[in-house]
RNA sequence: GUGGGUGUAGCUCAGUGGUAGAGCACUGGAUUGUGGCUCCGGGUGUCGCGGGUUCAAUUCCCGUCACUCACCCCA
């Protein structure tokens, strides 16, 4: 067929959506635990919000943003990740106004144009989660704890967190010249990316997977070094939090992100399990304190992460898939087929989740069609059960078949699906 | 953007220089109104697309597109 789903952009089909809604549902519930709050937010939104949030020099907006002018008009883009457009809304709002601490969380897709592979989409699903107004550390362990506990309750047990601090501004400076300082006299044997990545944010050589690159990146001068006093004491909170909840972590001084607008606390879950692929970040996060006031707001230290939901998907152990159908109506003869259709409405007015095919079929078809769909109940109606007024209720897990009068059908249903 | 792999039925895949198969799925029957198991039967394919070689190409060659994996980067 010639018309077919974008690049990097899949359906998510009947199938495997049950997957999909424990994953959201256990999240919902995580984070509501926590005294999070759900906003959602467009998903364009105007180009600048990205190019000064997330860098003007990152991959995602020099290279992946899905971006258009509207009707000749303005500069409009897909939303790349959700922290952009958080910001944009607290400030926009004045939230700052109505409460001091402010937890948000949201669901939904995000679109960057990468070369797709395994774990990695064009449009992807993110949930995350924001706090503005608290600067820390204890909100930073308390996050990164919930995350941890989110991520075993679903049954993902191989993970690893790392956490890292590039401290604020004032840090920032003095370890860049620092690392400049080291990185200089290798400039000649770095990759091209990286003898780049120099001059526009040398952090980021850091992270560099080229073989040589990643031999001179160990040698530098760790940033925890470099660290001011009070960004020393944010870090060390940070440590003794997660301590005394005995959440697991390694400090990984190399950790750096690709976007720009981190301080401090940075951290990152990755994958250990099979089926992950390359694309192993299962989540990562960390502080923005400089950003609200960028965009204008009052200065709001913040907090915040991201998860992608297809490699959760990928790393979470698979269940039995639950039945969609409580109870299959199957009308014995063409004639009762309207009759049929009413025990169907009185039963989902009972509260029932009911199917049936309308088309009619052999008995024999319908009733292999409720066992295929896994319905627990079927219901058969005849002529001689609509003429007195009952139905034969079978059992199709227990093979048992009874005959109750109509009126008791649904009250008897529910008993058998409560066992 | 760079490299590798794969394109055959709805799905997972086998196969052949003489235009094609299995399992699953779907469906009918064995049981005039009773599912799952078993048995018997049924339908379905531009063999990704274009070109070349050949008497003949789904098969060999070239190109192209799609999908996929890795690098890069990230969630």
């Amino acid at each position: 067929m010639s018309l077919r789903a974008v690049k990097g952009m899949k359906d998510i089909l009947p199938d495997e959506i049950s997957k999909w809604h424990r994953l959201e549902n256990a999240f919902r519930t995580r984070v509501e635990g926590y005294g999070f709050r759900e906003v959602r937010f467009p998903i364009l939104e105007p180009t600048a919000l990205f190019v000064r949030s997330i860098g003007e020099t990152t991959d995602i907006v020099e290279k992946e943003m899905y971006t258009f002018t509207d009707r000749g008009e303005k500069s409009l883009t897909l939303r790349p990740e959700g922290t952009a457009s958080s910001v944009r809304a607290y400030v926009q709002h004045s939230v700052q106004a109505r409460e001091p601490v402010t937890k948000w969380y949201y669901i939904g897709p995000m679109y960057r144009r990468e070369r797709p592979a395994k774990g990695r989409f064009r449009q992807f699903y993110q949930a995350g989660i924001e706090v503005f107004g608290d600067p820390g550390p204890y909100v930073d362990a308390e996050v990164i704890d919930m995350v941890v506990g989110f991520i075993a309750s679903l049954g993902i047990s191989d993970v690893e967190v790392l956490v890292n601090s590039i401290g604020g501004p004032e840090t920032r400076e003095s370890y860049r010249d620092a690392l400049l300082g080291y990185l200089t006299p290798y400039r000649a044997e770095l990759c091209p990316d990286c003898q780049r990545r120099m001059d526009a944010n040398p952090l980021r050589v850091l992270d560099c997977k080229v073989p040589r690159c990643s031999e001179i990146a160990a040698g530098a001068p760790s940033i925890l070094k470099h660290l001011t006093d009070e960004d020393r004491a944010h870090f060390d909170g940070l440590q003794e939090t997660l301590t005394i909840l005995g959440t697991p972590y390694r400090v990984d001084g190399s950790l750096v992100r690709g976007l720009d607008y981190y301080s401090r606390t940075l951290f990152e879950v990755l994958g250990k399990g099979e089926g992950l692929g390359a694309q192993n970040a299962l989540l990562g996060g960390g502080r923005y304190d400089q950003m609200v006031r960028s965009f204008d707001g009052p200065d709001t230290p913040a907090i915040g992460f991201a998860m992608g939901l297809e490699r959760l998907l990928m790393a979470m152990p698979e269940a039995d898939t639950e039945s969609h159908v409580d109870v299959f109506i199957v009308a014995a003869q063409a004639s009762v087929r309207g009759q049929a259709t009413l025990l169907g409405r009185e039963l989902r007015d009972a509260g029932l989740r009911v199917e049936s095919d309308l088309r009619g079929g052999s008995l024999k078809s319908q009733l292999r069609r409720a066992d295929k769909i896994d319905a627990r109940i079927a219901m058969i109606l005849g002529e001689s059960e609509v003429e007195e007024g009952v139905v034969q209720l079978k059992d199709l897990k227990n093979k048992t078949q009874e005959q109750v009068p109509r009126t008791d059908a649904a009250a008897r249903a529910k008993s058998l699906l409560s066992d």
